[in-house]
DNA sequence: TGTACATCAGTGAACGCGCGTTCACTGATGTAC
DNA sequence: TGTACATCAGTGAACGCGCGTTCACTGATGTAC
């Protein structure tokens, strides 16, 4: 099985790239995101990226996908992690996305929230995978409801959600805090009642 | 007078350089902005830019507080006119904002929700200029609220309003539909419970 | 009022840098016998 | 098991284009006398 070590050689370094280009694609939006950055970052010459990818546009295709799943796991790994502690998957979802730690994690949060109005930018390639984004995190939302929640209630949730975390983004010290702790609050008391937001 | 008409013409030109870029700002993002393509717009070559802005970057900084105070009187007017239909101040906003010709309104529409996560990016002096529009967005909202409406309801309004703009923006048809029917009942049942929100 | 001169917004060619892309080459890994 | 050859992921120099910026120049507008 030597040529396994080969091809897995190759696909680690494909991995590396497209972990460092979902990165700088969250950090720095479509237009930040250079070859030879990415192709530095996961450990590589330049030269060599045509080999992993037909051109920078199906890299970032391929980024913000990557960015998707990567994010959609960790939130749901915490999620869980949260659960633990008996909170519903709702209440899991809001805590974790207006979380301290998302609002820092510039390259490795939300692709939906990091790049905003970029999604509905460049190629119609490109274009489809950044919609595909927003309804991942929609579905998302809506299998963290609680049954009988209303029919757009994932849409509003998202909404929120996406424009609180650019906004806390955008803001610092108390306004930062106080963007993440009213939005918290008025999703908890809109659909799910009974919780206490604190 | 006649110095006031060589100065006249130069005033213009500069508004209009900004208006075009504004535009652009908003239609494409930071990044997007080209100076040749922008005194294009404005009817210029690209060589008279410099008489009129120091960088390209202080043009964007000039350009998104421009694109603010266009957009916020704009929100302002059509506001006024739903007013007169006998709508709330913040029934006005909500259906302005979230009405399908800002959806529509690329280039012209909030620069806070054409920009999203573009606002945290680039220069200082930049970054300043953006995060101003988020306080003006929010400073709207709250002159829209009613009376007695909680402390933190302006930032839990702004949030829902930016990321529903650009989901909406993302989605088409149905989709885009929903979203901004769903946030636009959620908004109204929340903090104008008397209103229909149709 | 008319003429000579000054001003300056705007023009368009040119420069230089960054970046996406190409390509000839390398050298380690893997295969054949 | 060892040797000669093939493969191919990765290297690094080079190319070309776009774009921000500069600059010498123009010509219409305005001023001085």
């Amino acid at each position: 099985m030597t040529t396994d070590t080969k091809q897995a050689r190759r696909r680690q370094s494909h991995e590396r790239i497209l972990d460092a280009a979902a990165s700088a694609v969250c950090r720095d939006g479509y237009a930040g995101v250079g070859v030879a950055t990415v192709m530095k970052e996961a450990g590589l010459t330049h030269g060599g990226f045509y080999a992993h990818f037909s051109s920078r546009d199906a890299l970032l295709a391929e980024a913000v996908e990557h960015a998707g799943t990567r994010s959609m796991a960790r939130m749901r790994e915490r999620m869980a992690r949260q659960q633990q502690g008996g909170a519903s998957p709702l209440r899991a979802l809001i805590d974790e996305y207006l979380s301290d730690p998302h609002v820092a994690a510039l390259d490795a949060g939300c692709p939906v929230a990091a790049l905003g109005a970029d999604l509905r930018r460049g190629e119609p390639a490109l274009r489809d995978a950044s919609s595909r984004r927003v309804q991942q995190l929609v579905q998302l939302v809506g299998q963290a409801l609680p049954a009988g929640s209303g029919e757009g209630a994932a849409l509003v949730i998202a909404s929120t959600l996406v424009g609180a975390l650019q906004m806390a983004r955008v803001l610092d010290g108390d306004a930062r805090e106080a963007v993440l702790r009213e939005c918290r609050a008025a999703l908890i008391a809109r659909y799910l009642p009974g919780d206490n937001p604190n």
